[in-house]
DNA sequence: CCGATGTCTGAACAGAGTTTCAATTGAATC
DNA sequence: GATTCAATTGAAACTCTGTTCAGACATCGG
């Protein structure tokens, strides 16, 4: 770290002109309030969230709950991705978690549906990745 | 896959009151036509974009780039993130490759600024967390 | 040129995340 | 109640990903 602080004064005095070490300072500071920005607990939910779409077997499950834009049964969505019965249930299981899927028991069907936020970010995923690239 | 079919004619027979085999065949079409949605190229390409946001030190860069609004230094992101230099520079090629930072050269010090897609997506991210749960 | 500095790349290891298997729970039917 | 069926749970096996280490490339100043 301490290298690493050398090397930012360095480019600061690239940047600046001159540079002292109170500039270091204060980028560094300025630097950290990015970071902090809303509160680590949100950062980490987002996170959580984030990791719960960025697998194939869970994101099928959304795109498809929010395509169907209604409640489908467990033994439909098994139709639709390629685990076992009881990996469809453990990716559920962590959708829940995430608050990107709902489900509730109807007799002895199990069924979910998407909440708002997967249809929020499935609708600017698509909207954003097909542009460019 | 034939005894999950049994299962589902079970169920359809639940909804529907009763359920032939072409009902079966009926539903299973339109579900994989749900899944197909858009193209299954398009539907990679989000996967990446969400995989590579949902690792704590590519998602705090992309948080940082996004809240700073300008581009910033490799040297002035290593303060920010708790990996190695080359661990940095592995995941900022990463998020170059999803498109979520882009990076150019000036002088000898290198340079990353966050895309469009990266601002919609945090913003879409933050909106839609912070409400419920 | 030569050394120093900034950043990147590829291989290897460690660790986390996914999937499956086996067993269980809860609900419906007989 | 016993049985069947839908779905879940926990643990184990396997896969994949993230990070680091070592070395390379490019740029700048002498």
């Amino acid at each position: 770290m301490a290298q690493a602080t050398e090397r930012l004064q360095r480019y600061l005095d690239d940047e600046l002109g001159e540079c002292r070490s109170e500039d270091v300072e204060r980028r560094l500071d300025e630097l950290s309030t990015l970071e902090a920005g809303l509160g680590t607990a949100q950062a980490e939910a987002e996170l959580d969230v984030l990791s719960a779409l960025g697998n194939e077997t869970r994101y099928t499950l959304v795109r498809v709950l929010v395509a169907a834009r209604e409640e489908l049964c467990v033994c439909e969505l098994n139709a639709v991705v390629d685990v076992t019965e009881s990996g469809l249930s453990h990716a559920l299981s962590t959708l829940v978690d995430t608050g990107l899927v709902e489900g509730w028991k109807d007799g002895r069907w199990k069924k979910y549906r998407a909440t708002n936020r997967a249809v929020a970010l499935v609708t600017v995923l698509e909207g954003s990745v097909t542009n460019d690239e």
